[in-house]
DNA sequence: GAACAATGTCACTTTTTTGTCATGGAAGTG
DNA sequence: CACTTCCATGACAAAAAAGTGACATTGTTC
């Protein structure tokens, strides 16, 4: 699944451009010109990465930007400012509400492109290199493999892409729902109990006998994937 | 502790100034003009980020970056590149080579300061989450942990719940009311004494043998948790 | 079209957690 | 000290949560 990015940005010509531009580097894009809707819009669906103007109609970017991260749901999402003012306090002030990059007008679009990349890079370790490590196990994301110790493994689609979900969030605790909207998108109406059988299933995959388990049963709460 | 920034500039004047305002700001810095040795002292003593010029001695701060990226230790710190050339292919290049941010000489200080607070702000929870503490108990909320003097308690769901609403109100006294109000919810009827068997599981779970008991009892009042 | 793999559910078991109660002890009161 | 309140504790049954094996369904491969 590609990575997605929202853009809120109210210039049309400026907005489409980096439609555009994202759309050709392989991002879902979603845009809105207006703060409000760009709440919405996050509150459905998550996105990997935010593109947000400074200077949006209703509410002022960097209230979106402060909402965002008040909430502890979005509080990860990486939020990329852009503004056409060059003024220092204001970038200072951008940075301190929160915002994990901020880019004067004109820009190139090649360094927002670069930018952008730089911060999912940090936030989904996946885009880093092609590999995710644990411990032993190895997960390719380009071709789709798991080693163990070298031995590769045999895992099914969907127990490929819950494994690769726990990687990419090592120590974190997920909630079956969350792991339902994160592996299995957003608008799946599965019952919560088939997580529990898919663990097991990857589980049963994985280890070998005498491996640790990877997988950490959180009552009550979830899962998740500690550090090795 | 405070966190530490590697700068590594080979401009005298320019290595000093950084030094001193992020010294202002209380990191513990730490700088070199060379490459090699810059290298050295990462492997020595990981800086929780790191600010490097891209023209430096013996080898190319680029080189220096991809060095620190391949190696799985170091591959995660930080790093924020300076040049004084303005050309989009480096600045690309860059990014690229693992950069996670990219300043162009001249710059302001206080611009610099702002972009280096982000990266550590962003590269410091993934791994730690947030973490509350009291004394040598610590609490990771995305994680799901606790700990005390280092080794892992096995707590249950409502005792954690309960432990974190104490940990997030240091020295206040709160009622049996409040407790089942914030622990249980606002709308849950059971009875005020089911709060006095769950401090006692708490407390038989965090306190091993010799440890002090955080858990304060006020007759006729409820509990409290005192700092340390 | 047969064989096979993957997937979502269900019923059932096992394990852990939780709320309540009865009892005893400690702390305040007059 | 006698008395009342309030809290600590151990036990226990009920409930909740997670683990497990089996099965029907749906595609896919050959």
């Amino acid at each position: 699944m590609n990575p997605s990015v929202l853009v809120v940005e109210d210039d049309r010509a400026l907005c489409e451009l980096l439609t555009w531009n994202l759309s050709a580097e392989g991002y879902q894009v979603r845009s809105t010109g207006d703060g409000e809707e760009a709440l919405l819009m996050v509150q459905e669906q998550h996105p990997d990465a935010i593109i947000l103007d400074w200077m949006i109609e209703h509410v002022p970017g960097i209230e979106v930007c402060r909402q965002l991260r008040k909430d502890k749901e979005t509080a990860q999402i990486p939020i990329l400012m852009l503004t056409a003012r060059g003024e220092e306090e204001d970038m200072i002030r951008g940075f301190k509400t929160g915002a994990d990059d901020y880019v004067t007008k004109p820009f190139s679009p090649r360094e927002l492109l670069a930018r952008i990349e730089a911060l999912l890079r940090r936030a989904r370790p996946s885009l880093a290199g092609s590999v995710l490590q644990w411990g032993d196990i190895e997960l390719d994301v380009t071709s789709h493999r798991v080693r163990r110790g070298g031995e590769a493994l045999h895992l099914g689609p969907t127990e490929f892409r819950l494994l690769r979900y726990f990687m990419e969030r090592p120590n974190r605790v997920v909630s079956r729902q969350q792991i339902l909207d994160g592996v299995w998108g957003m608008d799946s109406d599965i019952d919560e109990r088939t997580v529990d059988v898919h663990i097991r299933r990857l589980r049963k995959a994985i280890n070998r006998a005498n491996d640790t388990d990877p997988i950490r049963t959180v009552r009550a709460a979830g899962y998740a994937m500690d550090v090795s």
